[in-house]
DNA sequence: GATACTGGTTACTACAAGGGAACCGGGACG
DNA sequence: CGTCCCGGTTCCCTTGTAGTAACCAGTATC
């Protein structure tokens, strides 16, 4: 999940920072804590990752709820504006699924066929 | 149009690097010239726009089509697979005419009153 | 006493994207 | 001869984003 060498890596949009889009899918089956988070988002480390929430939280796309225990147990969960972005990501997956093939395509035979010139290109 | 200033700046999302979803809505009307191109995205520089162009060019979004006139001409003109991105520069729009104002209303109540302390975080 | 656990924080570094300002080629025009 | 036009290019600098590595608090457990 969430691989970086993935393809969709290479998708011509993103939401929010690097790692928002995909914290709100990994949110999206309820609420999860810090680590749970962490884990899935392979490669994202605590600093990235919590200035994301930070961000996400101050603008009202999930809430953070910390419980006194020990250790600590702290949980993140999609508010009804992050849950809203749900459709916008659904969009970009179904784009993805049907028209990156074609890009990554043209991104290649780009460099092997085009590497300058062709077009009135200088 | 596309002025820095209006607060669809502030979306939680983006499409390719900063300026490509402008690219795609302004050439959605037709193909336009560069300086057709330069001028609604207020504040672009020639620099970074021929680099996003070039981008979009590589990755079969835009084709480009130079006239060996004097001055030179050159037009852009969105491909089918340019074409559509437009769905997902829809989708965009919609989520902000719907959402955008609450995200920035809870932006707002934060930088207000909650600077530090009131949940669990210290 | 040492260790581990969670959910972070801090300091430092690296890299890429973006921006500012100036310049260019080559014909048309005055 | 100088100037304008378009579609760029070049150099340099700032900013933002991300990454690495180390550390911390407070309790529980060994």
């Amino acid at each position: 999940m969430f691989d970086p060498m993935c393809p969709s890596s290479a998708l011509p949009f993103q939401i929010g920072d690097k790692w928002t889009g995909m914290v709100v899918l990994c949110l999206q089956g309820g609420r999860r804590r810090f680590t749970e988070i962490r884990v899935p988002l392979r490669g994202v480390t605590p600093k990235v990752l919590t200035q994301t929430l930070r961000a996400m939280e101050r603008d009202g796309l999930v809430v953070r709820t910390a419980y006194p225990e020990n250790p600590p147990r702290v949980e993140y969960e999609l508010t009804e504006l992050g849950r809203s972005l749900l459709t916008l990501v659904d969009a970009a997956r179904t784009w993805s699924r049907d028209h990156l093939p074609a890009l990554l395509r043209a991104r290649e035979a780009w460099t092997q066929a085009a590497p300058v010139g062709q077009s009135g290109r200088p």
